[in-house]
DNA sequence: CGTATTATTGACTCCATTCAAAGATAGTGG
DNA sequence: CCACTATCTTTGAATGGAGTCAATAATACG
């Protein structure tokens, strides 16, 4: 066991050009060293937090993956995201001081803590992070305006998006890009892009017999990646 | 003719509430307003920024209202937003230093501007103005994610949500919420929510049959707010 | 090894789209 | 100011993609 620290090393970690410290210099990533918490393991089906919790910091996946889970007026739980290794979470709750969703890893989990607390020292001290913390926010926007236009988009395209996509975040986190494990069920996919879990089933029979995957039970392989793609790229 | 002058005053500004100086003391809204430029004005039609535009700062409708755009894989437009006095815009152009959508004023419109240049500074020197941003870019997550989940319902819900989403954001902003001027034509609206021209067509007629709303070509009066709200928000 | 959860498959249904055609509105120039 | 044209809107009828229902099969779990 590792001994007890009361901060991470960032300089060590392999998520480094991904995660809280992409685009610092050496020195601010040895900086925000001093004030990000270590990683706090759970276990599948546990929060990393709750709808109305208060806020208490920006969070980042250290290992394991996550889902994003809101709520809507009917009682409804939807998906709105899965998080992997090196992904910041918890820009929902900045706007009141409380999260908006729920976070709930998928399988054994790790995570480090950027508290509130040390925000405004930070923001002041180190304006790159700022900016960074910034492009983060940003880039999880552009990737939310993708997925609100991709779900006016046919089923098959919305599944062949869903692959690629995560086919391609994997791959920029050293994963393998044409084989990985889906943490989620039939139902738990269908929920994140508006489908009915049979839908699901019926067009991972369908790419399969087109020889553009390989599925089973939850291990995806991508055979074809750019006819994958092409799905949701081609013109028609 | 206003004297030419190169900032603006956003004390004097009755959006002071809503726009940049929200949550900000006299003092630091006097500083912003330093760094601010001054409202361009446009006409209907014509572009506060183009995607693929060098990002240039974050911007806010000072009056008037535009539609932000996104162009899919398969060359198809997207209104993701409608925008309305005191709302910002261009966060999405952080990511990396190019806005990755249009926007398009729908009517005779003007806009302020934070420059990037000024940015970095402001950061350094106004933390309550870095706190506010991340609120303002937070917020605007937290109603696309509202969207994303709108999205899954029914057109019913989707249109009902639209017209009380734009009339609680016109009370905010001190217009009527019970009576406004949709600038989008049918076909914008269906095409914001994801529907066809004819079904917002249809939708609009059973409203007006229900009396829950009066609509006269693009003038609407909403007569009853509460079902209206009802709509999306009852169990079932 | 038995039970619970998850996945597959088929048949049927329905909401919203598409196609088509007529009607209304707005904008322009004579 | 009116006529003309382009654009936008309404309405109806037919079609289709994905949902729902239902029953069976496979997998995971204690």
């Amino acid at each position: 066991m590792t001994p007890k620290q009361n901060h991470v090393n960032c300089n060590n970690c392999s998520l480094d050009n991904i995660c809280f410290p992409r685009g610092l210099s050496q020195e601010e990533i040895h900086h925000i060293s001093q004030v990000i918490k270590p990683k706090k393991t759970l276990q599948k089906g546990e929060y990393i937090f709750r709808v109305e919790d208060k806020f208490r910091g920006v969070l980042a996946i250290k290992s394991g993956t996550a889902k994003m889970v809101a709520v809507d007026h009917h009682g409804n739980e939807h998906i709105l995201n899965i998080l992997l290794p090196g992904e910041l979470l918890g820009f929902d709750g900045l706007h009141n001081n409380k999260y908006r969703s729920s976070v709930i890893a998928l399988e054994t989990l790790s995570f480090c803590e950027l508290p509130t607390q040390s925000m405004d020292a930070l923001f002041k001290n180190i304006p790159s992070l700022t900016k960074e913390l910034f492009r983060h926010s940003s880039e999880k926007m552009n990737e939310n305006n993708d997925f609100i236009i991709l779900n006016k988009r046919p089923a098959e395209e919305r599944l062949a998006f869903f692959l690629i996509s995560l086919s391609d975040r994997l791959k920029k986190r050293g994963f393998s890009a044409s084989e990985f494990n889906l943490s989620l069920t039939r139902q738990e996919i269908g929920n994140h892009l508006g489908l009915a879990l049979e839908t699901v089933s019926r067009l991972f029979k369908k790419f399969h017999q087109e020889k553009l995957i390989q599925v089973q039970s939850k291990q995806i392989k991508i055979n074809d990646i750019a006819k994958l793609r092409a799905i949701f790229t081609d013109m028609g």
